[in-house]
DNA sequence: ACAAGGAGTTACAAAAAGGTGACTGCCGAC
DNA sequence: GTCGGCAGTCACCTTTTTGTAACTCCTTGT
């Protein structure tokens, strides 16, 4: 990836191959108003597998835009998921993409 | 896409399917600085097939971010394709995701 | 011991995206 | 009329991404 001559013309591909993936900018939609855990992100996703769900969290750990602490409520596991700081940063692009996807829906 | 309910709920997914794809955002970078026929781009982006750099054009040009016309040099036909003006309005939201994935690579 | 709730994982299947090589259509020069 | 340069298309195949169903692990309460 970062040996990949193509990707330097083009860093806005980074960008999106972090945030590309059926579910991830819902993800991080979701996560803008507080941590949730692994069951909450599914339940607000309908249609969302367990293990895609899985997948795209952990593609997104990776990246370190969001991060993870388990909780333990009732005696029951819970996993949180949150934006780390350095994610805090995709917000503002996250917005302005929103932004123009909004206005581009209904041209 | 339009009927589609969770698509509502994350407006930057809509932007994002308009400009992910292997070559797009490549595309959309080096007509920053001009119009390129097809042939240009097929040189300048090694490792793309005539079929995916037309197809990924084609998408481009349905969400009418670029366009394209046909010019007559030397009898020789080409096709330039250009911004739209619509799709300039894109290049500022690049810009920033260009901004953050160039940042992220070194991170 | 076992049930219940949460968080995944695994093997397999389907769908979407991308790639290959051969082929077509157009136009003007020879 | 045939050749060369450009812009694609077509049928087919490979790779990547997403989906399905069944199953595991962990912890506390009964």
């Amino acid at each position: 990836m970062t040996a990949d001559p193509k990707m330097y013309d083009c860093p806005a591909l980074i960008a999106i191959k972090a945030i590309s993936g059926k579910w991830k900018t819902r993800v991080l939609w979701l996560l803008r108003d507080g941590p949730h855990h692994f069951g909450e992100l599914r339940a607000a996703l309908p249609g969302v597998s367990a293990k895609v769900l899985s997948e795209q969290l952990g593609q997104l750990k990776d990246d370190a835009i969001i991060s993870s602490r388990e909780e333990m409520r009732d005696g029951v596991l819970y996993v949180l998921y949150a934006y780390s700081d350095y994610g805090r940063g995709l917000i503002p692009v996250l917005d302005q993409l929103g932004a123009w996807g909004q206005a581009h829906q209904n041209r």
